[in-house]
DNA sequence: ATCTTTGTTTGTAATTTTGCGAACAACAAA
DNA sequence: TTTGTTGTTCGCAAAATTACAAACAAAGAT
């Protein structure tokens, strides 16, 4: 940040975060983290939004790298990327510990 | 979700990683984190955006409730939330922990 | 060949986000 | 009282997000 810059573990951080900024998509993750293997049938009946919607918010996670989707017509089955959910976990693990926290009693515990 | 409605976690987890789904409120809660507090002005100097749009994230992670603000005149003195601080923090391990890698071998480790 | 199912893409509209300069407010200092 | 410092708010513009209906595409079933 010293260059008046953004690191790109930042600009990782934020691209998950932004992913995982609705609650839609926090819900379809949900949905997928505990499955396995699933597909977007199953997802669509849950939410509360049109399978046009669900569509875009799965290109979107997609996207962002949190989920990958593969065709077995008729139906295409979704599933958590398990690398970067699991690097999405450690960024996220390491920015919440930047606090103080560790560090000082009076804060973060 | 059974109900077809979002829970008051998914709206919750999806508000925090809202406010954090830009690099610049990435760096500026990395910056607060590590300074238990510190003002506008050195949060300012350090990002490559205008006071305005400075000023208008602090806002966003303000009402996101991530940080607070104290006013010191002449100066506004910023510091992270501690409490929901370490809410956030909960919700997204208790969030990725929600995938099978704590179950099963193949996934998530 | 035509239906049916499953899900994507397109087109459209309303809303939100992002960013900035300029104006403004609060208050201390000269 | 005028000036300066610090940060917010306003007004504006461009771009992105959100959502849905309708049109489409792919492939199995009839």
């Amino acid at each position: 940040m010293t260059n008046k810059d953004y690191t790109v573990k930042q600009e990782q951080v934020a691209r998950f975060a932004k992913a995982m900024g609705h609650p839609a998509r926090i819900a379809i993750l949900q949905f997928l983290a505990k499955q396995t293997t699933c597909y977007f049938g199953d997802i669509h009946e849950e939410l509360p939004i049109a399978k046009a919607t669900v569509s875009q918010h799965l290109k979107e996670l997609k996207e962002a790298g949190l989920i990958q989707g593969e065709v077995e017509t008729p139906k295409v089955k979704y599933c958590i990327n398990q690398g970067n959910w699991r690097l999405a976990k450690s960024l996220f693990v390491e920015f919440f510990d930047d606090c103080p926290c560790k560090k000082k009693e009076s804060c973060c515990k």
